[in-house]
DNA sequence: AGTTTATGTCAGCCTTGTTGACATTCCAAG
DNA sequence: CTTGGAATGTCAACAAGGCTGACATAAACT
């Protein structure tokens, strides 16, 4: 089904064959153990997993961030999210901060350390990234771009954007 | 570091930038949540889980795989992949022959209610990336394919230009 | 006959997701 | 002002699905 058709406008749909449809998925489940990839190395050598690179990313991104913040973020329960947090404090890489205007609330904030490792992690990231983006050239990274934001949730890509604006 | 250059050949590197490539690592992460989600859902309400899915999805492509290629596929130990596989043989998802010329070899097939979970996991997984193929169009699809190709391991491409052949 | 290869299984550990129960803090309605 | 609900965060316990290591079996290769 759905093989090769033309549309109303007369474009081509070819890209929509169910065929050209399961080679996006399987380049999307096996790009993405390349993307995570690196970090997990460096991860690994430390104790730490993904879920603390998350935390560690986005704190990174928006200092002072909330635990609910971070959570809506990472789409996991506060709970998940308060395990990591728990080690990264012990261990020194995060430190929380009681909010000032509302004490209910904790802000995150990396330390010099979390700062370290933040920077080794997205360092190796961004290497991988680059060379992708290299090999595929400009006009690539747009089209990447553009399929990936319209696969996202709508929440995620709230956040996203939001994050866009930031940077 | 690394921004807006511009390089000996006069080409925009601007996309090569911390920044761009920020971006990208994040549209990655968010996106992939949104290709994972409505499997995930359907996989939840059945009691199984992504590593199912994974197998699932494999079997039905090479039918007949044996599982040493589905571990070199998928990444994971013996141990993991077979615990999966028991619960889908068990549940009468999966067929598993033994081979007849090399009689240590097990070879995967999926049942006929097999073949319907697979059918409703990749139509749901399908319309997910038809939806954000058709938003972005044909030129963004062929850089996103680039891209992602660019990013995998090389023996994750290996196993991705194979697939691609067969299909 | 002895070695290697492919597979399966058991036990046990870790990360990271989940739910439930609970403490603290804030705010607003009475 | 007090009290009750909402918001925020913590602790405990459990499950899925990764991992390693040890071991059994059977077939194939030398």
């Amino acid at each position: 089904m759905a093989e090769g058709q033309t549309g109303p406008g007369g474009e081509s749909l070819l890209f929509l064959t169910d065929d050209q449809l399961r080679k996006g998925i399987e380049a999307m489940f096996f790009a993405y153990r390349g993307f995570t990839a690196d970090p997990d190395r460096i991860l690994a050598e430390k104790g730490y997993g993904r879920a603390h690179h998350r935390a560690i990313h986005f704190i990174n991104r928006a200092p002072g961030t909330t635990v609910n913040n971070l959570l809506s973020i990472l789409g996991v329960t506060k709970q998940s999210l308060n395990r990591v947090l728990r080690t990264l404090i012990e261990d020194g890489l995060v430190e929380s901060r009681v909010g000032s205007r509302d004490k209910r609330e904790r802000h995150l904030y990396l330390t010099e350390t979390g700062e370290a490792l933040e920077a080794e992690l997205s360092t190796a990231q961004r290497a991988r990234m680059r060379g992708a983006f290299r090999q595929a050239g400009p006009e690539a990274v747009s089209g990447f771009r553009q399929v990936l934001e319209a696969m996202m949730d709508n929440d995620m890509r709230r956040h996203y954007a939001r994050l866009m604006d930031n940077g």
